[in-house]
This record gives structure tokens, sequence and C-alpha cells, in this order.
RNA sequence: GUCCCCUUCGUCUAGAGGCCUAGGACACCGGGUUUUCAUCCCGGCAACGGGGGUUCGAAACCCCCAGGGGACGCCA
């Protein structure tokens, strides 16, 4: 039998995700329980969201929690490049056997045309998919669009009828009706192919032996499975991993809940304990045990035994997990180490330090004055909030339209969130020093401290969001109909903006 | 709307037809230890979504229903 051969996927187009990791220990589990081989490929075909930074941020953040990969492209391997940005001449290839076997059609639709088909069918009640409008065209047509380089995507061809039946190895069969299928674009019209053809070439020349993904990808599996027919492959085994979920079910969201893991790694959880508590989102030890490292949780792996109900990511627990590990893993001078490593680490101090030091007397002012650095959620009430001349309402449509905008920055730098403060404050016609009151209580805990701009700057996205978010809830929290009319002042507010980008 | 997946305490889960009066853990509540608190220890609360079958026997197998979730992009 072949080598197990396994592999994590991510896009770098944002944080890294929980959910990442949570299907990376899986898979990792599983190929070196088999002895076999665990590989990271970045999938960044995206070109318009895909970023070196986010890149970075995923390896080191997996790293961090120990999922290390035999191959990848930090490390590279026999089976690179293992970033797909990089492998294009093999995609244009492939997708030219397809096209001669006639498995795939060139497609000369517009945007326009497509939405509109998609918002007739969805008007009428049909599930959308693409009409098949270029499959009619002749050889001569398509010569001549190439010839006049009328942009052009790669779809694939799909039967009409009959059902595409699969194994999955913690569901069995699953049958799904071809005419469900839509005629998937291929390649994209900036020559890139998309996530379903570049994975299905990719985890076939990797020599991927058994896909390990989240259940979000079972219906396009079919997709998938036709491709490898197309090429002429053995599929590898599927085996669709439970979704995470926010506290009300839905998939695990950053909107509902911290979902990087650097927001974990802020608030001083282990690595230990979150990859622990991560390995007990559906899967169990045999003997019960709720503490276990990586380790040995691959030596007693059985990916059969997970279940498949969509685990709700439990703050709570985690915390008393992560507890856990300080009392028993750490001795006194261990967790010396650790905190020292985590409170003090020298980049974020140099910049700290400047704000306090002019503003402190003795040094035994620097912990009152700057704890908020080191501190997860404050300890604020409602009465903190009390302003002379801001009411707690608008305070909260500070905080959120702050947050909104802070997680829209498309770079983070402490210009750019003072930037964000200022045309807030000129929006709201309220004076900076009133718009950034909410803030400090927030951000700080306090009325008066250290610059707050320069505080979010320094905290980051992930605690600063949450804590911004914790004042919200402070202060009562937002009903659906609040979201509602604060998106709208969000929108007038991005409206407000535009002009001055000019 | 169409299709797919899922369903045991509030949450994570054990459960492979009789070991189930359904076990463990978090949370919560009570009690003990502790100068306080936390830790630690002891105890308590709390679930098989509903209805039909199959079977001597069903949480487990089958069917229907309901509920939840996901997918339906030139995103991944």
């Amino acid at each position: 039998m072949a080598k197990v051969r396994t592999r994590i996927a991510p896009s770098p187009t944002g944080d890294p995700h929980v959910g990442t990791a949570y299907i990376a220990l899986f898979n990792r589990c599983f190929a070196r329980q088999h002895e076999g081989e665990f590989i990271l490929r970045i999938e960044d075909t995206d070109q318009t969201r895909s970023t070196a930074r986010s890149e970075q941020d995923i390896l080191k953040a997996l790293r961090w929690l120990g999922l290390d990969w035999h191959e990848g492209p930090d490390i590279g391997g026999p089976h690179g490049p293992y970033r797909q940005s990089q492998r294009s001449d093999i995609y244009r290839q492939h997708i030219d056997v397809l096209l001669e076997n006639g498995q795939a059609f060139c497609c000369f639709c517009s945007a326009e045309r497509l939405d509109a088909l998609r918002a007739t069918q969805t008007e009428n009640r049909q599930t959308p998919g693409y009409d098949g409008h270029c499959l009619a065209l002749s050889e001569q047509d398509i010569q001549k669009k190439l010839a006049e380089k009328v942009p052009y995507v790669v779809r694939m061809r799909v039967p009409s009828e009959g059902e595409c039946v699969f194994q999955d190895r913690l569901r069995g069969e699953i049958r799904i009706a071809w005419e469900q299928i839509d005629m998937q674009v291929l390649l994209k019209s900036d020559h890139l192919p998309t996530y379903h053809f570049a994975n299905v070439v990719d985890d076939h020349l990797m020599e991927i032996t058994h896909v390990i993904r989240g259940e979000e990808w079972i219906n396009s599996t079919p997709k998938h499975i036709l491709l490898y027919q197309h090429f002429g492959w053995q599929p590898p085994q599927f085996c669709h991993m439970p979704l995470l979920r926010n506290p009300d079910k839905s998939k695990l969201s950053k909107r509902k809940n911290p979902t990087s893991i650097s927001y974990y790694k802020d608030m001083g959880y282990l690595p230990e304990a979150l990859i622990n508590y991560l390995g007990m989102m559906g899967w169990t030890m045999p003997d019960g045990r709720e503490k276990f490292s990586i380790d040995e949780m691959q030596a007693a792996f059985d990916i059969d035994r997970v279940s498949l109900g969509g685990p709700v990511f439990d703050v709570e627990k985690l915390d008393w997990l992560n507890g856990k590990y300080i009392r028993e893993n750490l001795d006194a001078e261990a967790f010396a180490q650790v905190f020292a490593q985590w409170a003090f680490d020298s980049a974020k101090i140099s910049k700290i330090v400047p704000l306090l030091k002019d503003r402190v007397e003795r040094l035994s002012d620097v912990v009152p004055l700057a704890g908020f650095f080191l501190s997860g959620l404050l300890p604020i009430s409602d009465a903190d909030f009390v302003h002379k001349q801001l009411s707690p309402a608008q305070c909260k449509t500070i905080l959120q339209l702050t947050v909104w905008q802070l997680e829209q920055l498309p770079e983070w730098t402490r210009e750019s969130v003072e930037q964000l403060c200022q045309t807030l404050s000129q929006f709201m016609g309220i004076k900076i020093r009133e718009t950034l009151f909410p803030l400090f209580i927030a951000i700080t805990g306090k009325a008066v401290s250290t610059s707050v701009i320069d505080a979010i700057y320094i905290l980051g996205l992930d605690i600063s969001r949450a804590r911004i978010r914790h004042a919200v809830e402070v202060l009562g929290g937002v009903s659906k109909k609040d979201v509602k009319e604060l998106e709208k002042t969000l929108r007038d507010l991005q409206k407000f903006l535009l002009p001055a980008q000019d």
C-alpha cells in the first residue's frame, strides 16, 4: 500500500484560523500514525486577497502549535513548488488535456451576463448555475474570440443525468445527482486555476492519499471526483470532518467568536492547551483522558472514532484546560520563563516604553498605567461609560463603528488607526477627544491613560476587537435592530470617506 | 428555493443490540480544606429530538417527520 500522505492547504487571505489548525491537527495525526507524511500547501490562487503577510502568519501560527510538516513552501520537498501561484504552468498543461478531450470548454460570458442569469434563476426559484451558453459555440467562434483576446474562463463539462456516488470515510456512501453540479470554472480569466481544479491536480501530483477536510466540501466532492476520472487518476480517500461552531451552532466565524490563532496566543493560552482542546473537538482518547499531548493523541489516534456532530468551540472549557496546563505542566521556573516570554516580547516593549516613560515619576507607576497591555478582557462596567456629553448609545455607536472599520483596515499601522479615528470623529461631528472616550474605557479600562490610538495599534486587531466587543456587551449589547441601523450608519460613513480618498 | 450532512445533559463527549437506573469532563449549585480567594477533595443538578417499525430486548439497526448546520462565486 502506498505511503499515507495528507495535507493542509490554507489560503493566505486573512488571520490564521483555528479551523485551519483543527483540520491540520487531524491530518497530521492521521499521517504520522500511519508513518506517513503531512504536507503544507499554500492555496494562493486568489490574487486579489492573498498576501505574503498572511502566509507568514499562518506558517508561524501552525508552527507555534507544534503542527510541523514534512514538505512545504518554507522547507521544500520533492513535489514542489508548494505555493499554487508558482504552479501556473502545471495547471495550464492539465487544462489543455481537458480542453482537447472536450471535458472542459472555453466560456466567454461576461460577469454581467452571469450575474443577470443568476438573478433570474434565483427569482424563479431555480438552483443558480451556468446555463451552458458557450457550449453552443463553434470551433470557429472560439478561435475568433480567442484571436480577439476576449477574456474567457475554462469550465468543466458535467454529466446531465445520473448521480455521483462516493464513499466518505466517516459518513459512508454519499450520493449527489449530477444535475446538482454546476459547470464549475476551472481556470479563471486571470489564467489562474480555481480551488477545485488546482486542488485536484496538486493532490494527485503531491501523491495525497487521504483528503481530510471540512464538511463544507462535501457538496463539491463530485466535481473533484469527476476531475480525477477525466485524468484517469485514482481519487484519494475522502474524509469530511465536522465544522467547528459558534455557540449559536453556526459555522465558527470571527464575527461571533475569536477565530484567530494569534488571538489565543496574545491572550496567553499555551499552545499545548489549545491543540489539546482542538483535539477533543469531535474526538476522544480511547481511555477517556481529556488532557493529552499532540504526541499522545497521534499515538492513540483513530480517525474512525471522530464524531460528526458539529462541536461548539467553548472558551470556558478551553480556559479550564489552559489553567490545568499552567498548574500541572509548569513548575515555578518554567512558568516564569513562559510568562516573561509572553509578556516581555522585546518588539512590543520597545513600542510601549516611549508611551509611558515620560508619564511616570516612579517605576511603580508603570503597572497601574500600562497594565492593560498585559491583560485580557478588562473589568469594566457601564458606569465607566458615563460622560458629560456622550450618551451610552453614542458610545456604543462609536465602539461598533470603530471595530468594523478596524477590521477593514488594509494596513495595520499607527497612522491608519489614527486616520480612522479622525474620520470617525469628523463623520459623527464629535470632537476627537470625545470620540476617543469610549475607546479609552474599552481598550485601557480608564478614561485617562496613554494614547489609545497607540494602544490599539500595539495590542493588535485581535485583542482590540475582543475588548471593544466586550465593552459593547457591557453597554447592553446590540440587538438585531441596532445592527441594522449601525450597518446603515457604516455605509454612510464609507460614503463619507470616499471623497476624502481622492 | 434546490441538494447534502448532522442530531445523547446548557457545552465537549462515552456508547458498535442486553454491561444503561445512560458514564466522564466543563459550566452551574451545595459541602470540606485554605487567614481570603484560587487550587484541591466530596456531593448534587442535568440528555438519548418526535413518531413508526425490526427484535425476546433498541440510545444503538431501518423508515418517516421535525430541528440544526452546510453548499449552491472567475472565494477558498
